[in-house]
DNA sequence: AATCTTCCTGACAACGATGTCATTTATAGT
DNA sequence: ACTATAAATGACATCGTTGTCAGGAAGATT
């Protein structure tokens, strides 16, 4: 006997049983708890029910990772997301929709924010490494993600959402930046636009720079000289966006239609067109939806990424790669969509 | 280059190295590696150097879990946050106040939503309990979180947010929600209007029910006879509160201001509000922030309860816990603030 | 020179579980 | 009744790491 009850009367135990101790208490080995706790077969009915009410007097919860340690397939049944920030409400939907599938198969989520920070990413990676995540579903900001080779090579599966990766092969999920774009000045194009500035992100964030492609591109194809085309980038915030916009609507020659690369960026342009009481005359289409655009006088116009899809695809593809898939690496691009509120069919007041 | 070549030669381990194989590529005991990758005093320099070439060579992580294992402290630097759902932009928020302090302390956080649903409470917990984390802050949905008490005498610590634990003894932080509601009552109050309806959300939501108490409480106090207040509870939806708010405006005697007592009720006021053009005449106060209120016209006068610091909270009392505190369970509250932008300004039109 | 510290180092058991395998007991087949 | 087969059970090694402890080398003290 191993009783040794370490201090006091009647009430539960104080220490987190073990498995030994639901055996010792139920009379029999220590494999054959194993067995009824893990639903093997071959246990007789009676022994079943002693172990179970053995476990639950002692209100017994196995230890996943010691069992792990042992266990053939060494899986964790824990799957790292790594985000730009949880508090971002697209990466909140993404993040529900990974959560989704992967509680449908008892896996659990550790989800971190990089917050543009490279560091962060390499620290935080390895902090689920650590923990033997069994794989990984990450947006990054590093220049390559070279250092994670090693891991790919183990077998642990890795897919980069939102952002492709560099100097490594992977699956991806990302949007149809550049596309949108091009959907979004065509858009304006259509509706008699010719002088239509562009007001960016960082140039430094991948996406940011697809987005600015795809707008210059489609201005190409419409035979739009885009020497007289404003282009400002490396706006990261509502403030800097604001004082972006109202220097182009004091210029000489303002646009007669503005396209926002950003959430932030659109916001900032809002108020500026407020500013100058200019939001019924000059169109605005913004990359990213707003919630309440649709409230706001004009509705906002935006190219809406479809975050749940990017995490339901991301998931999938993650789980299938555990399951086995061998399939050669792919980068699934999700649509986006445009979005008429009425900002962006505002046309050119000459 | 980069081929693939599955099984071959000089490049980096197909299987994930352990710490016996650093010992042996070092040429060294397995307790100096142990001692070098944690850091511990009285190994030379020699050996350190060696160590951590032979580490890097073979991209060591070590594991976690087996160290937990045998460690004395039995932390898993990992810990549990369970909320509503992880897309709502108030729990992303709390959660990143929330990871901030855990990842300062190389704590990882797994955060699982549980969409109201008492028997995924449950299911989630013990998750995160087999995967032993260090602690839990939690918002719960059952009748009583008893099931807990073992966990909690075991010295896990339990931090529960939002709403208060029932059957168990346990720190809490959550928002003033009577007061809030108080508050936004006496603002009506104090702009003449004597007629206000109340719009809430499901009934059997504790919060829900603290804010209508503290609504009517308020009345009450003013000397208010409730008798006429219309009162409409169990409206979790924009389309409800958008049929509840129009079935109001259209009766006999409509009310001359509206408390909304939650972020879609709101929303689905404000839209029914507009269905009859009377957004200018009928005032609104909505408990619960919502982005770009302010860019709307009125702008949305509410009452902000403030996640951040719910979660800066949470996670400071859990990790004092963790630290040994061992002062009386208590329960925080925080506070909530009046934003007044407009709709809630509006005087009663008689 | 002999002894006492102090610093380094590694052998070994242990953490809580599962895989393997041998053993016991029940069931069936003749 | 007697063996052949299947079902039920537990002893034991093991997963990757850290705690304990003992032993050897180097430096300090007498």
């Amino acid at each position: 006997m191993t009783t040794m009850s370490e201090s006091t009367s009647g009430t539960a135990p104080r220490a987190r049983p073990t498995m030994r101790q639901v055996a010792a208490l139920a009379g029999v080995g220590i494999k054959t708890v194993s067995r009824v706790i893990n639903g093997e077969p071959n246990v007789s009915p009676a022994m079943i029910a002693k172990v179970k009410e053995a476990a639950d007097s002692l209100d017994y919860q196995p230890d996943l990772h010691a069992g792990n340690l042992r266990r053939a397939d060494g899986r964790t049944k824990t799957l790292g997301l790594l985000v730009g920030s949880v508090a971002n409400p697209f990466y909140g939907t993404l993040h529900r929709a990974v959560e989704e599938a992967a509680t449908a198969r008892g896996i659990a989520v550790f989800a971190s924010s990089l917050d543009d920070d490279p560091g962060r990413e390499q620290g935080l990676v390895s902090a689920f490494l650590q923990r033997r995540v069994d794989g990984l579903i990450l947006t990054t900001v590093t220049k390559s993600q070279a250092y994670l080779a090693a891991e790919l090579r183990r077998g642990t599966p890795l897919v980069f959402i939102d952002r492709e990766p560099a100097g490594i092969e992977a699956d991806a999920v990302v949007s149809d930046n550049a596309a949108g774009s091009a959907l979004a000045t065509r858009h304006l194009l259509a509706h008699g636009h010719r002088r239509i500035a562009y007001l960016g992100d960082f140039d430094a964030i991948q996406t940011a720079r697809e987005r600015r492609r795809g707008f210059l591109e489609e201005l190409g194809r419409a035979g739009v000289a885009t020497r007289d085309i404003p282009v400002v980038v490396d706006l990261h915030d509502e403030a800097a966006a604001n004082r972006a916009v109202l220097a182009l609507l004091d210029s000489a020659d303002p646009p007669t239609a503005l396209f926002t690369s950003q959430n932030l960026v659109t916001i900032g342009a809002i108020t500026a067109l407020r500013d100058r009481s200019l939001q019924n005359r000059v169109a605005l289409v913004g990359f990213d939806d707003i919630s309440l655009a649709d409230l706001l006088s004009p509705g906002i116009t935006v190219i809406a990424q479809n975050p749940q899809r990017i995490g339901e695809l991301a998931a999938e593809r993650l789980l299938a790669r555990l399951d086995g898939d061998r399939t050669p690496e792919h980068s699934y691009v999700v649509p986006t969509e445009l979005i008429a509120r009425g900002s962006g069919e505002i046309g050119p007041h000459a």
